[in-house]
RNA sequence: GGGCGGUUAGCUCAGAGGCCCAGAGCGCUUGCCUUACAAGCAAGAAGUCGGAGGUUCGAAUCCUCCACCGCCCA
């Protein structure tokens, strides 16, 4: 190396003294897309990249803290994998389709979508509403067409504004690769996917008891239903009992009470039953039930299920109060009474007598139960379970009025008590609230119930982080109780490929259905004639109709990874893409997003959707509370960024361990921010130190070098891991306490020696190599400070315009036959574990340090690790600080100033200690501001004490 | 009711069998404007590691039970 050129250093004056944090991070921002630092190489194998399948946000929701966290985690996986040498594929996409932006779009305009509505081109909402002179909270109806125009115009709005918070924060997302679930890309996608079920027999169409939301009118699935704590109140109310009150058998009861807290459903009472053991019920068994009001005759059975414990034991079965009740339906072949209609009304029915031919439900008094029926019309439930209340209030409902006209049978009121309030769980969707009601209607259905132990097999072979997740996973898996319901009564998504062919009666024969081809994708049915017929044939008998519903959700955003690799596309890059590496994600969609896209990929591929999932924890306030927009006022991320700067928010973020919650505590982006001031002034001092070039050879230098490359083997093994919070904090204390506390206060006069060529020499390139060093391995977290810094002078000496394209440290020597930075030759002399070699974590595909040789090409020797010889002792380093933490304390309490000089510097320490300290005694001399250093052996003491004079005033 | 996490200094969290007779940052006390940094530096005070048993020479760390908080599911 030579010796007569010097370092280029900085002069501080051209930087400003505080780091405008706004300013740069722009400038870097367009400086990254420049430089493409987020594009990936479509060339590459499979084996040389690292595809991260990264959720599609729905942009018409709120922008949270959560998304920060989530998503920060991503993107500091992303740059280091760059940086190691990965061909990182990160694209982005957006899920807007569905509810959200369906919600959104109808406050935002004040529409509503209806069939059957014609289309109006180039519509302008506010100017039809004023011709039709609309009130405010008076919607606008429009066609399905006009409707996800509409939708378009929100979500292209909405995307801007995530979009520039993420660009804000400088997450790497290839948006070159952008994409939206409901794009023509992906509906051809989703639509491929059901061709694909659908040829290997995985889907069906059938008319069932479905879970139905009344308020938005549709079917939805086991995952999006939740439990809540809902007032309620228990009714008992009396019912007859046919053979005892009609047939007049002895030793039977005339009647029984049941305890009921959905008395509205007593119209639709099919059954009535009890646990077999009970014998409070057991003479009831094989008779039947006459309900009040209707005067239904309706089977008593026993059934394991009956919980002797819940009310009075006995409980009615009705067409559909609960999932028990389609159960029960299901298995005893009971009688259907649907009376709720879509809307959450009661349905109009008809009541017959039971030895009638008419259409209608049996009843033993069809007058008399048509006219209480008919008071319930259009009411909805809430509403019929009040007037049910009051009409069972009145004696004429009792069952037993059955023997005679009303006014000859001596009877009492049906309902027994007054209601008596409870809470207890009912289930709603978890984006509406009225409960859920099943309701019979035709769906489509993915067949998973067959499925289960298969699911939990895939789901056993991604890798999850932190691993207790997959237990989430797993038990999610096992308790299902329902096919996936994949058909939704919404406009805003992707249209369900099929047709219906109408018989020459106009029947519609929903079982002979016609499935798109291929080629024709993506389809839209209510537009497209069904293959092998004419568009003029649509709706009229020995045609066809075209399917009206669209696929839930979650059946387009589970295809991600074949989105990624363009599934069945021209370009296929499914061998390239597929399977993903990573996906990250918070852990509440698990048992959605994560659950529906191993499904899919199980089904179609037979293989996981990506080796690892990475769950990231939620941001709960501080009194734990998830936080959420349903529970108080969110932080919205943008001002926190204006406020801090991004890599103060990223360094916030990066502190959450995969999996853990973790409260949002503002204190810590300033911890971020300072840390990012102190990387500036670190990086300014550093920089302008002038020196000649020169070979690390001073004692200190080599082992704090030393200490610097446990470091970054360290942190290379956590982020190996995914532990990133932990790299974090190992490159931090490192960073501050080590180096700019320690290091550099002991070797900051001998950088500036005058006398000490050699040694001047060794301080600045340590200081260099060190700082070069710590600045990659913050670039993942705080990517624009170390940017920033790199820029100075390590750009143009290195040939690496930006830190994020340079190669990750390493500890590990070169071997002769690769380039810098890779290979399995001999370690550096630090005695540590070879990099990252067989940890859990540690890519299966990967070689031992994860390193795709030659990618990003070399870093001068001068900047590499390796090359730096080994000290003589490997603690001088550590000896050295503790030294000066010892004249630091005797300052302090001889109260001289830590900055002023010393006349007389005294040691007293036991002798190995004294010796120890003589190879760095200079630099700790100097640091002390005293001449030199004189030893006094000291017994017993187990570390250094000092003394300290100062001169003479 | 079941499953899974958590419970460590006033606050937010590290620490997964001897390396901790307990760590960091914030906050607090005291002293320093030491020409990179006062958004800093230094010196300090501060915890019976939720409780009770057990295993062990030795436990915040492993086992059992309990309590509380949270999440998910019935």
């Amino acid at each position: 190396m030579t010796t007569n050129n010097k370092v280029i250093s900085i002069n501080p004056r051209d930087l400003p003294r505080r780091f405008d944090v706004k300013e740069r991070e722009s400038y870097w921002r367009t400086q990254w897309d420049a430089l493409e630092i987020s594009k990936h190489d479509k060339s590459a194998s499979r084996e040389q990249s690292f595809v991260i399948d990264s959720p599609p946000p729905t942009a018409s929701g709120s922008l949270h803290p959560g998304h920060v966290f989530s998503y920060t985690h991503q993107d500091v996986i992303a740059r280091y994998r760059r940086m190691t040498g990965w061909n990182v594929v990160y694209p982005m996409g957006w899920d807007d389709n569905g509810l959200p932006t369906e919600r959104r779009v109808q406050n935002y305009f004040g529409v509503r979508a209806e069939p059957n509505v014609p289309y109006v081109e180039n519509l302008n909402v506010r100017k039809r509403r004023k011709e039709l002179n609309l009130d405010k909270d008076e919607q606008l109806v429009v066609s399905r067409e006009n409707f996800i125009e509409l939708c378009h115009i929100v979500t292209a709005e909405d995307e801007k504004t995530y979009k520039e918070l993420f660009n804000r924060l400088g997450f790497s997302i290839d948006w070159t690769e952008e994409y939206a679930t409901i794009d023509d890309r992906c509906r051809a996608i989703a639509q491929r996917s059901f061709l694909d079920l659908d040829e290997r027999g995985h889907v069906y169409t059938a008319e069932l008891p479905t879970m139905w939301d009344v308020d938005f009118q549709t079917a939805v699935a086991q995952a999006e239903v939740e439990d809540r704590p809902t007032p309620g109140a228990y009714h008992d109310i009396e019912f007859g009992v046919y053979e005892s009150l009609i047939e007049g058998e002895e030793g039977v009861p005339e009647s029984f009470v049941i305890s009921t807290t959905r008395p509205e459903m007593i119209p639709a009472c099919v059954a009535v039953t009890a646990h077999p053991d009970d014998e409070r019920f057991k003479p009831l068994f094989g008779k039947h039930a006459i309900t009040p009001g209707f005067f239904a005759k309706v089977p008593i059975f026993p059934s394991e299920k009956a919980d002797p414990e819940k009310g009075t034991g006995i409980l009615m079965l009705c067409t559909f109060g609960d999932d028990a009740d389609v159960e029960w339906w299901r298995t005893h072949d009971l009688e259907l009474r649907p009376m709720v209609a879509r809307n959450g009304e009661a349905a109009p029915r008809t009541f017959v007598p039971y030895n009638s031919n008419e259409l209608g439900w049996g009843s033993l008094d069809p007058h008399r139960a048509q006219f209480f029926y008919d008071q319930l019309l259009g009411m909805p439930l809430d509403d019929v379970r009040t007037k049910i209340v009051e009409q069972l209030s009145c004696p004429g409902t009792a069952a037993k009025t059955m023997q005679g006209p009303e006014d000859e049978v001596e009877t009492r009121n049906p309902l027994r008590s007054p209601p008596r309030p409870i809470e207890h769980v009912v289930r709603y969707y978890e984006k509406g609230s009225t409960p859920i009601e099943y309701i019979p209607s035709r769906q489509w259905f993915v067949r998973l119930m067959d499925k289960k132990p298969y699911l939990q097999e895939v789901g056993a072979k991604v890798q999850w982080l932190p691993e207790f997740m997959q237990k989430r996973y797993a038990d999610w898996t096992d308790g299902l109780g329902h096919d996936w319901a994949i058909s939704r009564q919404r406009y805003f998504g992707v249209a369900i490929p099929v047709w219906y062919p109408i018989d020459e009666n106009g029947d519609t024969q929903y079982d002979d259905y016609i499935v798109a081809t291929d080629d024709m994708l993506p389809v839209d049915p209510t537009l497209t004639p069904a293959p092998g017929y004419d568009e003029s044939q649509r709706g009229k008998p020995n045609g066809f109709i075209g399917e009206q519903d669209v696929f839930d959700t979650w059946f387009t955003s589970s295809m991600t990874p074949q989105i990624l690799a363009r599934w069945g596309e021209d370009g296929d890059r499914m061998s390239n893409l597929y399977p993903a590496d990573l996906r990250p994600q918070a852990h509440d969609i698990i048992r959605t997003w994560a659950f529906y896209t191993i499904v899919k990929s199980a089904l179609h591929n037979d293989d996981v959707p990506w080796h690892k999932a990475m769950i990231s924890g939620f941001i709960v306030d501080p009194d734990r509370k998830k936080m959420s927009k349903s529970r108080g006022a969110p932080v919205t991320p943008m001002p926190l960024v204006n406020q801090y700067g991004a890599d103060a928010v990223r360094y916030w973020a990066s502190n959450g361990r995969p999996g853990m919650d973790m409260a949002f505590d503002e204190t810590v982006f300033t911890i971020g921010g300072k840390l990012v001031t102190k990387l500036y002034n670190a990086g300014k001092f550093v920089l302008m130190q002038e020196a000649e070039h020169g070979e690390i050879t001073t004692e200190l230098d080599r082992a704090f070098v030393n200490d610097l490359r446990d470091t970054v083997q360290r942190a290379t093994n956590a982020l190996e891991n995914f532990e990133f919070a932990h790299a974090l904090q190992i490159t931090e204390t490192f960073f501050w306490d080590a180096f700019a506390d320690n290091y550099i206060e002991l070797v900051k006069r001998r950088a500036r020696s005058e006398t000490d060529e050699q040694g001047r020499a060794s301080a600045v390139a340590t200081l260099r190599l060190a700082l070069n060093t710590l600045l990659r391995l913050f670039a993942p977290f705080v990517p624009t400070i170390t940017d920033e810094i790199w820029s100075w002078t390590y750009a143009q000496e290195t040939n690496h315009p930006s830190i994020h394209q340079t190669p990750w440290p390493t500890t590990i020597l070169p071997s002769p036959s690769m380039g810098e930075g890779q290979g399995e030759g001999e370690r550096g002399g630090d005695g540590g574990p070879p990099l990252s070699q067989g940890e859990r974590g540690a890519s299966e595909r990967s070689d031992a340090s994860g390193v795709c040789p030659g990618r990003l090409g070399d870093i001068p020797p001068r900047y590499q690790l390796t090359p730096v010889a080994k000290p003589e002792s490997p603690t001088s380093f550590q000896t050295a600080c503790r030294a000066i933490a010892a004249v630091r304390k005797a300052k302090h309490e001889a109260s001289i100033g830590l900055g002023k000089p010393l006349a007389k510097l005294e040691m007293f320490a036991p002798q190995d200690l004294l010796d120890s300290l003589q190879p760095v005694q200079s630099d700790v001399a100097d640091a002390g501001g005293a001449p030199q250093i004189t030893y006094n052996p000291a017994m017993a003491e187990d570390g250094y004490i000092a003394t300290v004079e100062a001169p003479n005033q």
